[in-house]
RNA sequence: GCCGGAGUGGCGGAAUGGCAGACGCAGGGGACUUAAAAUCCUCUGCCCGCGAGGGCGUGCGGGUUCGAGUCCCGCCUCCGGCACCA
């Protein structure tokens, strides 16, 4: 053996080998207990970063523990191929998306295969193959098929300048990142998924999700936003018709003093048609509209708004209430119209302090009067006053009696709404998959056959400098026969949301080369649902909605057997350095590459799941990764120095207690990680009780190579050390396992078992408390009873003179642990 | 504002209600070496003390308990997410 460990030449050998062997590959195998480990798959954005190795080593340690016990695992990985970057690279430096995808692809696997993680490579996917979005766009259409897909008008970001819609992140303060002209909102025919037909049941599984994180479900939950009220009709005074409002707060329903309707509310232009003032308001529309609903909905933003001229009528009272309209409602949340009631709603209260509108309470809390001062609204429950014939009714009761009296009257209905809308999948870009409809003159929208898919996108595209979709203007792609007539017919240029390709992508890991499907109905039924999922918690709403919507949807039209694709769920923490994530803006960047290339992937892996627990945010250290480093060459020394002593006879027979020790200590780390890796994913203490276990056995080696029971002791914990090692330093542990004489690879060998008798031990130190402090460390059996315990203990000097004169009132012993002795 | 998470040595962190600080880093001392690096051994929460020893310590204030980093109540700070959601 070479006293030192080279980690770059054992990594290249043995990732060589388990590529050559297929050691990663699996297939349904129903004789096995099948685990699904899933991390979400990567962006090729380049280059790997920290985060990925981060993700990827949590995953690898599961992957690998598992296998060892015994489980079928699928352990795969794949592109999310398309996306905004690949056309800004276009743009910019006049790359093929294509070509720049590709090859970032290519550099990207070299990295990971680098970093050896245990991958059936077989199984890889890449979101932007045809072979991959022509079952994306399959998929789409049996959405549409099922009247989950749909179109409907929706503002976009425009910028005027660059005639191109721009996505969130594009627009700086209000400007275009690229040409910094001011940016304006347009509206834009787009193709939606009716995600809200699942709000209630996306609501309802959380609960059925016990291993999911609860601060993910109660984002989820929040997100969906879930509020019950009614829907209240408000008829119009001057004209014809009426608004709708949505309101929780129906008990306050006397105490409405106007109406507030959004800016894009559709009746805005009959109301305001006409008006004296009619051109300011059209001004104070337009400026509101213009606004980011970020800017509109923020807590410091001012709540503006204008009378529009016209009346409503509160049906229950037939009061004339004025309407107006205002910048904090908005169109996208309930009806787009809401009443105002400022005694008791802060936002009105606000609004009706700085335009002078009446504030009428109609709820008095204890102690209260109806015509109280109010400092600000009042949001509490209380008695009704001012409120008809529900004059001195506890809220309690009210909500319940005005409800029904508003119903009774065909005044409105009860309702629920929810926050969540509708999923937008239309982009006005090229790189992604083409959404799979024509239009035809005659027939109009028309969906493609699903044997004319793919939808391939052209290639070989030039990128205006406009920077506007080249789709639009590739007539080749454009002009198309209507499948239906075969007349004149142009295709859909929108391209879908890549959350549509990441939300099905797990379904195709289990039978990714299947060609008469997006899966093979009887791979998913093995493999489905995935048992762990890991990820950044940056995805824990939007992805995880958007692929748990599918997965539901695909159920309900009898294509997946499960409701739920994740069973568990694992955000792990972000990589820091200096206090703030990794960023090449910061330019506080740690390149894998270059870890890689000093120290191996095992001691990369190692430091990111030493650092800190999994879930938490992790800081960099390059003394860290240094430190890690140290381990694996003091673990092949430790090694090296045993094979060595071996040459050198021994005793037949030496001191048994020796042997004792070593046991001792190779079954209470395997105790220890086997627990830490299998029930708590708590690596780093994992990792550290293997440490503790390296530097017990060099305290212990010299005197136990010593005697022949003292080598057959070390040969086993050298067995277990080995094994123990193997899901964390994978490849080192393989090199240790042949170097000590292995056959077959480390990674194919059972998970060892713990021998509960080599833990046993005779006497025990406790600790010795005197009204819960400590006072002295005794040792004593460990079977003590309570008496001989605490006899033992007040034969100590320390606690003799802690006790002294004063009477023992009582006297608490956890074996092993402490005795407390309570005086007074 | 709402929701979630976190506050422990010089640093990353450990601790089923039971010896606070495992393990690692950094630092001190020693061995080896002509020397350095590497390695090995050893010390290392803070304060007082020559010492034996004593006192104080897990963001702050209370509480429960024989015993609280851990449980309960009330705050503070930081991080993340959402945010005028009617």
């Amino acid at each position: 053996m070479r006293d030192k460990y080279f980690a770059q030449e054992v990594e290249e050998k043995w990732q060589k080998k388990w590529e050559a062997d297929g050691a990663y590959r699996v297939t349904e195998d129903p004789a096995k207990p099948k685990y699904y480990l899933l991390e979400m798959l990567p962006y090729p954005s380049g280059r790997i970063h920290m985060g990925h190795v981060r993700n990827y080593s949590i995953g690898d340690v599961i992957a690998r523990y598992r296998r060892m016990c015994g489980w079928n695992v699928l352990h795969p990985m794949g592109w999310d191929a398309f996306g905004l970057p690949a056309e800004n690279a276009a743009i910019k430096h006049g790359r093929d998306p294509e070509e720049w995808t590709k090859s970032n692809i290519h550099y990207m696997r070299i990295q990971l295969k680098r970093l050896g993680y245990s991958y059936d490579w077989d199984r890889e996917i890449t979101s932007c193959n045809p072979d991959y979005y022509r079952w994306t766009q399959w998929l789409f259409l049996q959405f549409y098929k099922n009247g989950l897909a749909y179109k409907k008008a929706q503002k976009v970001n425009w910028c005027p300048s660059c005639m191109t819609v721009l996505a969130n992140e594009q627009v700086v303060n209000g400007h275009c990142e690229r040409c910094d002209a001011r940016v304006t909102k347009r509206n834009l025919e787009q193709w939606f998924f009716r995600i809200t037909d699942y709000a209630q049941r996306l609501l309802d599984n959380l609960e059925t999700l016990t291993g999911w994180p609860e601060h993910v479900k109660t984002m989820q939950h929040n997100w969906i936003g879930r509020s019950e009220g009614m829907d209240i009709e408000f008829p119009l005074a001057d004209i014809p018709g009426s608004l709708k409002v949505f309101t929780t707060r129906h008990d306050t329903l006397y105490g409405v003093t106007y109406v507030v309707i959004a800016p894009e509310h559709p009746a805005v232009e009959a109301l305001i048609s006409g008006k004296p003032n009619e051109a300011e308001l059209r001004a104070f529309v337009a400026d509101v509209i213009a606004q980011e609903d970020i800017e509109r909905t923020s807590e410091e933003t001012e709540k503006i708004g204008m009378f529009t001229g016209s009346y409503a009528i509160n049906p229950v009272n037939g009061e004339k209430v004025p309407v107006w309209i205002g910048n904090y409602v908005l169109m996208e949340y309930g009806t787009g119209a809401v009443m105002g009631v400022p005694a008791h709603d802060q936002r009105d209260f606000e609004l009706a302090k700085k335009y002078g509108l009446p504030i009428r309470v109609v709820i008095v809390p204890e102690g209260g009067s109806a015509d109280m001062e109010l400092a600000q609204a009042y949001e509490g429950p209380g008695v009704q006053v001012n409120s008809g014939p529900f004059d001195g009714m506890h809220t309690d009761q009210s909500r319940q009696a005005i409800a029904d009296y508003v119903e009774a009257r065909g005044h409105g209905r009860r309702a629920v709404h929810y926050r969540l809308r509708d999923w937008l999948i239309s982009r006005q870009r090229f790189w992604g998959a083409p959404i799979p409809i024509v239009y035809c003159d005659a027939c109009g929208e028309v969906p493609v056959p699903e044997s004319d898919l793919p939808v391939l996108l052209p290639s070989g595209v030039k990128f205006m400098p406009t920077g506007q979709s080249p789709l639009v203007d590739c007539p080749e792609f454009v002009n198309t026969a209507c499948p239906r007539c075969g007349g004149r017919a142009r295709r859909e240029t929108d391209t879908m949301d890549t959350f549509v390709c990441s939300s099905w992508y797990f379904l195709r890991y289990t039978s990714p080369h299947s060609k008469d499907g997006p899966w093979s109905r009887a791979a998913a039924d093995y493999w489905m649902p995935v048992d762990q999922y890991i990820g950044g918690v940056e995805h824990a709403v939007m992805h995880l909605m958007y692929a748990r919507f599918f997965t539901m949807a695909l159920k309900d039209m009898g294509l997946v057997g499960v409701e739920e694709p994740f069973t568990r769920l694992l955000t792990q923490g972000m990589v820091l350095m200096g206090g703030s994530k990794m960023s090449k803006s910061k330019g506080n960047i740690v390149d894998p590459d270059d870890i890689v290339a000093k120290y191996g992937a095992d001691t990369a892996r190692l430091f990111t799941l030493f650092a800190s627990p999994v879930e938490r945010d992790m800081e960099w250290s390059d003394e860290g990764v240094e430190g890690c480093w140290r381990f694996m060459q003091r673990t092949w020394r430790l090694v090296g120095q045993i094979m060595e002593a071996k040459q050198v006879e021994a005793a037949a027979d030496g001191p048994v207690e020796v042997a004792r020790e070593v046991r001792r200590a190779a079954h209470s780390a395997l105790k220890k990680v086997s627990a830490d890796i299998a029930e708590r994913y708590a690596f780093n203490t994992a990792i550290a009780a293997i440490m503790e276990f390296v530097n017990a056995l060099y305290a212990l080696k010299d005197q136990a190579m010593a005697s022949q029971s003292g080598r057959k002791a070390v040969d086993e914990a050298l067995e277990l050390l080995i094994l123990m090692m193997a899901p964390f330093a994978p490849h080192l542990a393989e090199e240790l396992w042949e170097v000590t004489g292995h056959a077959g690879s480390v990674h194919d060998a059972a998970w060892p078992q713990v021998d509960e008798s080599a833990l046993e031990v005779s006497s025990v130190e406790i600790a010795v408390q005197v009204n819960g402090k400590v006072r002295d460390r005794i040792v004593v059996p460990a079977d003590a009873h309570q008496e001989q315990a605490v006899a033992a203990a007040l034969a100590s000097e320390r606690v003799a003179a802690a006790v002294a004169g004063k009477a023992v009132k009582k006297t608490v012993y956890v074996p092993g642990k402490l005795v407390n002795i309570v005086v007074g």
